[in-house]
DNA sequence: ATCGTTTCCGAAACCGGTTTCGGCAAGGGT
DNA sequence: ACCCTTGCCGAAACCGGTTTCGGAAACGAT
């Protein structure tokens, strides 16, 4: 049987706008050739049994032709769709708002370099999210998925385990260390911080915690009781609060403080937002930010630059950690042990106005040097 | 030929937990019925040629059995992935950050309504832009894109036009009638922006722009013509700014108005952010918000309701603005006529506290009614 | 020269659906 | 009673790839 070499051959430009109809596939490059599809197929693919000649040629030809298999079209035998899915809960506290955008930089990113799609739903609550998980893996619109704000016994963590769909984490969770994660060090930022203000002779240190049924509350907290400990502090109960993930809750659990007896004249914060409540309720008692009180908080919301005086806090990569979430995702989708598939990375300080020596006592002011240990 | 109606046809519950390895497929289903498989596609397909009898036994048993069809399995006959692309141009000056997160949730929820899925991509240029829609065309990742941010003389629009794939457009673009298309009114708001602050008796009254490239800058500017001619106020050219999207951008703007020889008593702003700047340099000339001078924003972005003055502005509703997209979109992939695929929708005002009566003068306090016309 | 091994590719089945085509049986008209 | 529709479904091709299987040719060893 003689293929007619001739044909769908004529207009080869790679860099030709897309034109409907015109898509070339993997038959017509194996007419080209002269070959059958599944020695192409075989080919593109790095089949042993394809000698090294052919394989250029036939990789040669594609290029030429410009040929892109359909991921769809090859989803339907290798099973694999070739897209990383993320499930956003809205509703809660304007969740990562902030971060979202270069959070999806990163992912998108990271997707895109190993050919792999992103795949986005949101839901309202909870149980709207793990029924979105539930419809996607039924219909397998994703190979994996990334689980943003990782909480303390994440119901999706047994969802996707019972289904056994690859995930990772962002966020680490206790007892799931067989499990890919990516978190930032937010205990030892925590740390970090203590013992800045401890240079700058602060002594009463107050802790505001964010949502404690998210898994980062308890690493925070505990950075921030292990840094009063090694700066030799003792901490007062009176001087910490949690689940102040807004402005209002925190200038709430502010303005309780700060009219205690013994009133802090530092407060640490788990995250910006409720740093900036603090702002408020500062500004309410007549206390001046970086002079009568100092603050810090965590995350590296834009805001904070804005804000006077701007606030001390701990900047998060959120695009690299998009990034490195979806390298680790698709490496465990192709396979690779969980183990090995885990990475951290520390949050920069990053010091600005909101932070000074404790008001009525002398500061051993040596600059300090911060570093972060763990 | 007989078929065992026995088989994987156990346990059929619909509300289980997804299981790997249980999929039911059409051939299931047709077995458990004792059809063909084409009958049963047909069925589900609302074929005509299928009774209505077996179409309702057909659709009873694919229920009952939890039948979902792969929508990568049907996309490569029928070429639709049932799925929304959307690429997300970061960089230039932090674009929708705010917004994005509700945006996407009225695009998830408006795609899921109608069994399709959301397919973002995200890029840091207006090249890369380009480039990330041919390959997701080539690719065929999505069977339309949603164009947020439209601009004039958009080339996002000359593409997807040559390769002939749906698209929506967010926000109205001269010259393209006859694209699907969903906009806010911001002209009308503008209107209505003057007309409150004439009521309020100012009578300069100055206007600061959003970016310039894009398609609102022209309508939001004709707006604030037309509410000057139609309060019967004269347009000081000096009191008219452009391509103002930032803190900082406004603040400069603001400060040259602001120390100019017959100095603005309100300033509108196109865009949000501008009105913080506008608050900023206000600071700085000693002027009181609200008092000394009014401002009014547009967007209604969270930080608006935290500055003090609360910021008078036009809230948009961007999860229905989301929902609306995906819905007009989906329309024009299944063939509907860009004609009558066309919506808009009006932005409400605000009234906090950034706007007051004109200083030095008296104001025909009427409350006022505030319409917005066309 | 003979007989296994490799090496390498073609043929065909397969993945999970959709769509075209053709034919059987019931219904309708004369 | 006969023919012609019409309704309804089965058979098979098809979509664009991947993967298994088997065999021909080249190679190597005896």
């Amino acid at each position: 049987m003689i293929r007619g070499g001739i044909g769908a051959s004529m207009n080869f430009d790679g860099k030709d706008m897309p034109r409907k109809g015109a898509r070339v596939k993997i038959s017509d490059v194996s007419d080209a050739l002269g070959l059958t599809k599944s020695t192409v197929s075989r080919a593109l693919n790095h089949y042993p049994d394809i000698s090294e000649t052919t394989r250029t040629r036939v990789q040669a030809m594609a290029d030429k032709m410009g040929y892109r298999p359909l991921s769809h079209a090859q989803a339907i035998r290798t099973g694999l769709v070739k897209s990383l899915g993320l499930v956003i809960q809205m509703g809660d506290h304007d969740a990562q708002r902030p971060f979202l955008s270069t959070f999806l930089a990163g992912l998108s990113e990271g997707a895109s370099a190993e050919g792999f799609t992103l795949t986005i739903a949101t839901s309202n609550s909870e149980q709207a999210t793990l029924d979105t998980f539930k419809s996607m893996i039924r219909d397998h619109k994703a190979d994996g998925f990334i689980l943003p704000r990782t909480m303390v016994d994440d119901p999706r963590i047994a969802l996707l385990r019972a289904a056994d769909v690859p995930f990772v984490l962002f966020g680490r969770v206790a007892g799931a260390a067989d499990l890919p994660s990516y978190d930032i060090k937010g205990g030892a930022a925590m740390h970090e911080a203590v013992q800045h203000l401890a240079a700058l002779g602060h002594r009463q240190i107050a802790f505001i915690n964010g949502g404690t049924q998210y898994s980062y509350a308890p690493t925070r907290a505990d950075g921030f009781l292990r840094g009063m400990r090694d700066a030799g502090l003792s901490v007062n109960p009176a001087l910490m609060a949690q689940d102040a993930v807004t402005i209002d809750q925190a200038r709430v659990a502010a303005d309780v403080m700060l009219a205690a007896p013994n009133p802090p004249t530092a407060i640490i914060c788990a995250v910006d937002m409720a740093a900036l409540g603090v702002y408020e309720s500062a500004a309410a008692c007549g206390l001046e930010i970086g002079d009568d009180l100092s603050v810090i908080g965590y995350d590296g919301i834009p805001e904070g630059a804005h804000v006077s005086p701007p606030l001390s806090t701990f900047a998060v990569d959120f695009k690299h950690a998009g990034l490195r979430l979806s390298n680790l995702l698709i490496r465990n989708i192709r396979g690779e042990k969980p183990t090995g598939l885990q990475e951290t990375a520390a949050a920069q300080f990053l010091r600005r106005g909101s932070t000074g020596p404790a008001p009525h006592s002398q500061t051993n002011s040596k600059g300090g040097n911060y570093e972060s240990e763990l």
